[in-house]
DNA sequence: GTCTTCCATAAGTATTAGGTTATGGATAGT
DNA sequence: ACTATCCATAACCTAATACTTATGGAAGAC
């Protein structure tokens, strides 16, 4: 209970039915019925995915006559961006416009800025490996 | 079980002493008993998060000595990132240096393509919505 | 060999997740 | 008012998560 905001995103990310969901929210807003239709499961689960999309801010929902449509809300998906921007260097060799994309990503994600447990007693790091050139003077 | 790779990789990431884990591992390869020193949990516990992020190909282990390392793998995450770089122009302004982050991390992350179900049975999307101007000539 | 440190694994428990069927409320059409 | 459609909620089941304590194996130190 009350898990912090990253790991509700990541965890609404964690099931392939839920990122179909999202997949096709990206084209505009849906139905229940229409985003159950292709799914081999029931109309209530797929209600209870929608739910999950919701509590972790991924989709937002409204009224349209008889219809519930689903609207997706990406900034939650800009702070889970935001997070693993910055591992990018341990898979990445062109630094140049990456350091940038990842300081622009960092300083726009104020409203949850990825944050994590900050464990409380670091066994001082004496090792610090690589650190490749990410000084471009 | 044998869910996909990628819901894998979003499970492991749903947990804030995983997603710690992985930050300290940035710093280096560290052993269990250092990883497990900042928590308030029990080394088995720590051993169960470990066992976690390999399985999602987060960390891979080594012996040293009477030691067993962890590093950190960063390939998955960049194929999450590449999942979650689709939606960056769902809150994004500027499209014109983005476009180009995303068709290379999309050419790069050849290894696991993002995948997801593929409904069968897509309701044909009257809708389409937004389309911005991603048509830079 | 013996001891100690590091860590994995087993077994047990409580909670959460993801699905089902059944049902009922809300709204529109007639 | 009656009916049909859309969808949420309840109740239930099973399996997976996230922890615990207890225990034992593997290597280096003595």
């Amino acid at each position: 209970m009350n898990v912090d905001q990253l790991s509700t995103v990541f965890g609404a990310l964690a099931d392939p039915t839920r990122r179909a969901i999202l997949a096709r929210l990206a084209d505009g807003d849906l139905a229940v019925r229409d985003l159950a239709a292709p799914f081999p499961m029931s109309q209530p689960a797929i209600s209870r995915h929608l739910k999950v999309l919701e509590g972790a801010g991924l989709i937002s929902r409204s009224r349209r006559a008889t219809v519930r449509l689903s609207h997706l809300e990406a900034a939650p998906l800009r702070d889970a961006t935001s997070w693993l921007a910055r591992y990018q260097a341990y898979w990445e060799e062109r630094y140049d416009q990456l350091d940038e994309l990842l300081a622009r990503l960092q300083r726009e994600a104020t409203a949850t800025p990825a944050q994590q447990p900050t464990p409380s007693k670091a066994p001082k790091s004496k090792k610090r490996k690589k650190q490749r050139g990410r000084n471009r003077s």
